[in-house]
DNA sequence: ATCGGTATTGAGAATCGTTATCACTAGCGC
DNA sequence: GCGCTAGTGATAACGATTCTCAATACCGAT
């Protein structure tokens, strides 16, 4: 990492807790270098197993506070499951990342689409942008419907 | 009421219960009647308190098993939400059902788009129709990142 | 480098949404 | 109408998350 000359102290730069007011502890710098070694979203025990290998005695309610932190600093984002989890991943990410699922509400199956559709995917990102000048980092695109198995054959299961 | 002439008793036709080889019972029929007259996703326990205007008495774990077996019928879709609660709604929706929200990380604040990028919209679930064979139904479409008064002004609250 | 005030922590209790348990009830095939 | 069994309602149990509170550690001031 390049760079980092200036001489002031403890006003910018210093990390997301101490630019945001917050102090900088160990076991918030141990959940935030998690974050940034994960390349998908997380589930807070995920988060927290992975940091209690490099911090033993961390207690799961500061994995929570520190994941609540983070995201109301804008570092990380929340996204509710259906799993009943919420997981939560880096807000820094490429910008084209972009994730379409398909639900069946038939056979209950999930789909993911690979990576097609990214035609309209990049439209859709453009209009966002542009009308409404929104910063998108992270797109998460869910159908409800019914797949073509449960369409052609009625059988469910 | 029109028609409902057929004289076949028990087959088909008897409504998603039925026809699922489940029992029609009252309760049942309550919580179906519901989510028939409602026209956006429900909680769980939104839900029990309608259906107990109707039916008092109603216990709130049979709501919860009946959208459960609604939603394996194919008759609901389930939602995870934000707020740790899931919703559901009709999946018999009209096809152009598309939600566009914004999500900022940094204030928190969540933007609903009224309707635009509806051409967009219109193009990525037609890919969606075409390469997949997916029949979808209703759309959810979520963007993280960064609102505009957040990007100009960096403060938060 | 030390000190002190206070933000932060960790453990466990509390909360909330959802599911499992179980005795009792009611749908429906006969 | 009868009887078998799926379904019900009350409540306990469960998992994810938040709250409580005494003990600790961060960090500005000295």
């Amino acid at each position: 990492m390049p760079g980092r000359r200036h001489g002031r102290h403890g006003c910018c730069g210093d990390g997301p807790f101490r630019d945001g007011g917050f102090r900088r502890t160990v076991p918030r710098q141990a959940v935030l270098e998690v974050m940034r070694g994960a390349d998908d979203f997380l589930s807070a025990d995920e988060v927290y197993r992975k940091v209690y290998a490099e911090l033993p005695g961390i207690g799961i309610a500061t994995v929570y506070r520190t994941l609540q932190l983070l995201t109301e600093l804008g570092v990380l984002v929340r996204a509710a499951t259906e799993d009943g989890k919420a997981r939560y991943r880096l807000a820094e990410e490429p910008a084209s990342a972009d994730r379409v699922v398909l639900r069946c509400s038939a056979c209950g199956r999930t789909t993911a689409v690979p990576d097609g559709a990214s035609q309209a995917l990049a439209a859709l990102r453009s209009e966002i942008t542009d009308r409404y000048e929104f910063g998108a980092q992270i797109g998460v695109h869910q159908y409800w419907g019914t797949c073509r198995e449960c369409r052609d054959g009625s059988q469910s299961t």
